[in-house]
DNA sequence: CAACATTAAATGTTATAACATATATTTGGG
DNA sequence: CCCAAATATATGTTATAACATTTAATGTTG
């Protein structure tokens, strides 16, 4: 659905690039409200799972804070005590880095690595969330996003 | 530059479809960050700003809690809370709706109006946080978002 | 029109985000 | 080798988001 009549704008975009701002963060509200209901299924936040993949990708190599905050999605967020909330759950382990005691090594558990797979299964619904578009439309637009960016 | 590369993601999605659910939320934290600063300039928060907005293509009618609810980006928001803030800027004004005393009629001031239209230059930046992309290219996107948002 | 259901918004509470500052460790210059 | 600077992370604090509950007004039905 054309954004103008989502968001009831009566009033035209001043230009493509004006909208596009808009579009991509509304698009992206869209898809967090839809993804959300997955996420509180297994009782993490979008936040705490993408601290998880990103252990995943480095697993059995330990990241630290830093590494962790380099490579989040949302690069202002709180990593270390977003760790603590891992911690707690029992998805992840820190460890001080016997090199460099400043730095921490943290490390996805087997509780953790178990969670992710159950949850990559929800992964198969992306095909039913984005049912509106080809397979050649989504790499057009993962082509123009990457692009975008710079 | 490749998503992939990006988040230094060692093995490749799935799918378009997988990656363009990491695009989305990416390019959004991506685009958010370069916008905070410009809010920050003003003191003011995106949801504020998404509420002003939403304001001024009523006015001179006045939106209901229920309607700047329906028609934020983000949907969840806690938009009684948010107008109380603008309140405090004096950026808008509460009444009660007379025909229904349980809505709320929330309008645009003066000198929220006047903050907008200073924020509208910060609107001729997206040329220059778009640079990467065409007129044409920007079209497309918004055309492939509209598009798959159904 | 009384009683109950529905709607609109406000409020209470807890968790998290955002921002600044502090602590601990290492590095590098003199 | 000592000390200032740099680095890595943790902590303190305040604002906001998220969720549930409450209050007030209006609709609805017997």
């Amino acid at each position: 659905m054309k954004l103008e009549d989502e968001i009831k704008q009566n009033t035209p975009f001043k230009d493509e690039f004006t909208k596009l701002a808009v579009n991509i963060l509304y698009t992206h509200g869209w898809l967090s409200n839809i993804q959300s209901c997955n996420f509180k299924e297994y009782s993490i936040t979008a936040a705490q799972y993408n601290i998880l993949r990103i252990l995943r990708g480095q697993h059995p190599k330990p990241a630290s804070i830093n590494l962790l905050k380099e490579r989040m999605l949302d690069k202002m967020s709180d990593t270390s005590r977003l760790v603590d909330r891992l911690i707690v759950k029992e998805l992840v382990e820190r460890k001080t880095c016997p090199n460099d005691r400043r730095k921490a090594e943290v490390l996805i558990t087997e509780k953790g690595l178990n969670l992710l797979t159950e949850m990559d299964n929800v992964e198969i619904e992306n095909k039913t969330i984005f049912k509106n578009i080809s397979l050649q439309e989504a790499k057009t637009l993962n082509d123009l996003l990457d692009k975008l960016r710079g």
